[in-house]
DNA sequence: AATGAATGAGAGTTCATTCAT
DNA sequence: TATGAATGAACTCTCATTCAT
């Protein structure tokens, strides 16, 4: 009994170290890039000591390359948790950008941990990306069966998950730019007016076969 | 002709040693990201001695600084060169991005000199991306006039700029991206179908007076 | 036995280090002066390895401020035990000045450290000059108080120490010169002649023949 | 007569040179000291190319080791001018001391390349104190001759050159000091005093109450 | 498992000196 | 003789990593 309930301390308490060593990873890196995160600041933070980290960490790259995957599970989590899985169409993806900036407000960090990654963790970068849109994949696909992609067709649908992918991030950067001061709803709006009705989204015709092509 | 040989060389010597500097800090820094760009790394593929460097720039900082606006400039030089200038709507951004992804095969470290100035060199970043999106907000402006887009008014432009940076970016992205090889034809065709007829732009109805919301 | 000798490893050895550094320090600048002193030849005498200074000082600049500091009160404690805190006057002065250079001759490079801070460790400089003169200020107010300062009153005082500073200093100097042998005995005769009862220029007694002998 | 002239005006341009380089270098070495004088700053004052220093100094060093012999040599004909030869005794240090304040007047930075010499020209501040005390030492032993030197003998001639240099350098410090206000004429008054009939120290009137003046 | 002093490679930068012009 | 771009050694300082405790 003792004995259990010991060891299970101890294995918690490395668990919390690991952890806190992960979050201030996140801190740092999302506060001030991973070029500036230096072992000695993510300790100094975690309040460990140095060689510490170590015993968790094979090496600093080693931490890199595990931050990404951490933070992005948290963010697919969260869209996952906000958009109602029955939704479709125009409807799922207004859901799905709506979490998505909640997301940011709340870890405003996320976007400079994503988009450095691509230049200190690639391989971290191109497997997120690829999760991501795997993602966006199964979504497109259903709507695509649904009838709810007028011009397009299955294999336009990677570069649709670009695309959408793309602007979905330069939103995110118009909304942390420091001189314009957009608002959500409108930008919102005139994404979903874009990918909206008569642009990507039709209103399926279900009295006649989809038989439309690119 | 010995004159004419002779003459070039002292002031010329000087520009060559900048131009060398130049290239190979476009070269090293778009293929290993500005963190990695050391001036050893740089002067010795310019094939000139550490010190040189310092003949013709203050910082390493400095460097930053002047490499996105003369990447940039080569850019949107070579945009300017290959879309016709009374092009306008589908046909101009079809041009448009037919070219930007000419110079990105030739130049491939572009996007990557692109992104990391966000970090490495903001205000070039931000100067740049006002320079681009500036462009972008006049060619939406004269569609807007030609009633060419449909559902959006003015107020839109700026976040329409976004969006559509956001896609030529990350198409850029898709392009080099080592697993995914799709061809630029698909990715423009899909692209153009997503903003063109039905989406972003519309046949202007000449028939009825524009009345342009505001 | 072993207990204790364990005891000492952690806490000591960096104790060892940092007094290693100073003691480099010191050496290499009265040698060859602070601007010669580069890290590496210090840490080179200190047998550490070059990162290790950084450990123990912020900056080069932050080890040159600490260097008069710590050779100056090893001086002044010097000085305090070797002279009688009863002793007055001229006797004062003797023991004071003999022990001064009884602690350059263990000290040799102090002069030059103690020279240069004026323009290496300007803040350091001032105080140790400041922390002298006062001292020198107390004795001769009390010698004053004693009518021991003949045709000096109060307000004298500060350029006296000066000038007494100054002689010090010249006879270490003196001490130091490579031709010049001159014996400290001889020396410390000197100066007490001078600064004792008679002074230096007395008007000439035309009527007996020069027959002064030391 | 032209060729004459032309030749002549080659040689002083030439000299003109040398004495640009020169003065500058004085100036840069007093202001700011040997360390800081870089090779750049001084052509740039001297309004030459940097490549034209090695036409007229084999090194740095060089132009150091003449630095304080030149400067020095301006100061020693100062003095020549500004004491009566027939002047003796208190007199003429009364006279020195009055030139050499007016001289650091019109040529503060003197001190400075005195100073530093110690370290940075070792040779030519060697030559300098010999040059300097050569000058006192006559003087001296005139007044010795004279019988105006009460309690001293020719072997105590060195010893005392070099006390009163250190007085005398000592007051041209506290005269640049820069919490020290004191006037020169009071620091003149004290260190005559100090050197004249009388001495520092004198025995204590016992019998009468001490009424030290304030 | 935790510590943190020690390490040393490598960074940016300076500048005396050289040499082709 | 004057020039000034090129050179490269040497500098201070940073920091990921190691390892004895």
């Amino acid at each position: 009994m003792s004995g259990q309930t010991r060891k299970r301390t101890r294995r918690e308490k490395q668990s919390d170290t690991l952890e806190a060593l992960m979050s201030a990873a996140i801190q740092v890196v999302g506060d001030e890039g991973y070029a500036a995160a230096s072992i000695a600041k993510i300790t100094a933070l975690a309040n460990v000591a140095n060689g510490t980290f170590y015993n968790y960490f094979d090496s600093r790259q080693d931490l890199f390359d595990q931050l990404l995957p951490v933070a992005g599970e948290r963010l697919i989590a969260h869209l996952r948790a906000n958009v109602a899985p029955g939704a479709t169409g125009l409807e799922r993806e207004r859901q799905r950008i709506s979490a998505y900036f909640d997301y940011l407000r709340l870890n405003p960090g996320f976007i400079r941990i994503f988009h450095e990654a691509e230049i200190h963790a690639p391989r971290a970068y191109a497997r997120h990306l690829e999760a991501y849109l795997a993602g966006y994949g199964q979504a497109l696909g259903r709507s695509l069966s649904l009838n709810e992609l007028g011009r397009f067709s299955r294999e336009d649908i990677p570069v649709l998950g670009y695309l959408l992918m793309g602007m979905q991030d330069y939103m995110a950067m118009l909304l942390r730019a420091p001189g314009a001061d957009v608002d959500a709803g409108r930008m919102i709006s005139v994404y979903l007016r874009l990918i909206g009705m008569g642009g990507l989204f039709v209103e399926a015709d279900r009295s006649a076969p989809a038989t439309a092509k690119s």
